[in-house]
DNA sequence: ATATTTCCCATGATATCCCAAATAATCCCA
DNA sequence: TGGGATTATTTGGGATATCATGGGAAATAT
């Protein structure tokens, strides 16, 4: 199980390249996978992932009503996303689309959420972050009780 | 059932590198898992565990509704952990944001709390464990469903 | 021909590896 | 039961490898 996790925070060069971080090529190329970009449909970012999860919402478009508002909305990941093609040092080139989008200027911000990342302007994502703790905070945690009981049900974290 | 007891204090040497308590990595070793470390959600302290706790936070989250703020909670756990890569001698190297983030400087202590544990400024955990320690005495004790005879070790610092 | 992209190599910063010293815990025998 | 010896663990430092980044040159496209 590797996974897309951790964040980091590197620099777009004048020529608009941008390494991508090793722990995260070190994923793909396990599996020998190439990279996908494509435009976040909820938030300001740009996703990251391998072609499984592409794959993944083109069986979803095929199972679904073609004329439905669900299937324009998954089609308009898929028009977005592009193959990215790493030089010998693992950066790539980002599309002036793909800036646009994620109003990235000269440093970008790769955050892993699992089976995939998303790539943000630095400061966005920590506006983010900082809103998530808090609502953490208050609300309390969401519960992770789900999968098949590997224990039997106890408190899972010790806190006051 | 082998877990995580008992609190420790090591040195964090001027390299970053903070030995890992030796009974912590021989649970872990058991299991030949690897070390996770993510930033709390809810206080100034890093948790440690294997790979199931983050197997669950990625099943989560792709049961959820992507829109929803839990999702974004569990988003941000993720974002924040780190595989740690133990060296030869058992020692991993604690990146500046998560010590940043508990705040430490160059002792960090291990506070073992079953699956998981807690690494805490030695500091604030110990005012943290007097606080818990007096609200015991005025409010009671949480109820323990679980059997009696079974006390918490009452050691205050691990050694030193 | 001019602008852009791709390839290649250089460099500095930082993480990793390897060996050794210091400290703490354990054992063993008187 | 004490106390010295042995082993386990933590800590330190130098050498080595990895990685992000930058720039020039070659290749490709417009």
């Amino acid at each position: 199980m590797d996974l897309f996790l951790s964040t980091f925070e590197n620099r777009i060069d004048k020529k608009g390249r941008l390494s991508v971080p090793a722990p995260f090529r070190a994923v793909l190329e396990r599996r020998r996978d190439p990279l996908y970009l494509f435009k976040s449909l909820t938030e300001p970012c740009l996703e990251g992932c391998g072609p499984e999860r592409i794959g993944q919402i083109v069986d979803a478009i095929e199972s679904m009503d073609s004329l439905s508002a669900e299937v324009a909305t998954l089609q308009t990941m898929l028009s977005s996303a592009q193959e990215m093609k790493l030089d010998g040092e693992g950066r790539m080139m980002l599309s002036g689309d793909f800036i646009d989008f994620a109003e990235l200027d000269d440093m970008a911000l790769f955050a892993g959420i699992g089976r995939s990342f998303q790539i943000w302007l630095p400061s966005r994502y920590r506006e983010r972050e900082t809103a998530a703790r808090s609502r953490a905070k208050t609300d309390g945690l969401p519960s992770l009780r789900l999968g098949g009981a590997h224990r039997p049900p106890d408190d899972t974290d010790g806190r006051s």
